[in-house]
DNA sequence: TTTATACATAGGAATGTATCTATATAATAT
DNA sequence: ATATTATATAGATACATTCCTATGTATAAA
């Protein structure tokens, strides 16, 4: 099946999740690493990680009792351009 | 005031917001003609491109009795990229 | 094998969003 | 002036999302 475009945009649309983002970018962090950088309580991080896994923004690995997650950078890239081009003329896009 | 991506990409997340945008890819439309390919309500599809326009995504002109909507590319690529350079090095955007 | 820790899931309250109908406003035609 | 057409706005309702607390599950430690 085909990846769901809206489901990434969904996904990225809030501003909790841009910022879980940010804390993954080079460096992968479970999931009480991730809570320290908010006030929300763990629950609410889980739910925030399972919608970024779930449009496959982020992946999971379990290690010990622990959770790591990691940033797909190349599902962001692959969406943003791809987005681009359902609109902007190739040429455009130098 | 900075360029609020988070309102873009609420914006695009939206399959009848998206749907708008296509329709607007190559020619400017009046709001009655893009009702035409929608089952929703006039209001509604004032109400998407109020969100559309407000995000800067489309801009208006009013002719006569009718306001015609086009699609601000620019826009949608300086947000596209702009978001993958927040994530992703640069030198792997090719 | 009990206890503690890390994380996920369930369920509910508060809030946000999409859609509808009804109505207001603005431009045009009669 | 009045009626008609195009669009926007207001208000109501249904549904989705965010966040919480409570609890379940898996792993490790005592």
């Amino acid at each position: 099946m085909a990846y769901d475009l809206n489901k990434f945009f969904k996904a990225i649309s809030d501003p909790n999740r841009v910022k879980i983002m940010e804390l993954l970018k080079d460096k992968e962090l479970n999931v009480s690493e991730i809570c320290q950088h908010f006030d929300m309580q763990q629950p609410s991080v889980s739910h925030h990680l399972s919608v970024l896994k779930n449009a496959d923004i982020v992946s999971s690995a379990k290690r010990g009792k622990e959770v790591y997650y990691r940033l797909d950078s190349i599902c962001i890239t692959n969406c943003c351009n791809g987005f681009q081009e359902q609109f902007v003329e190739i040429e455009k896009l130098k």
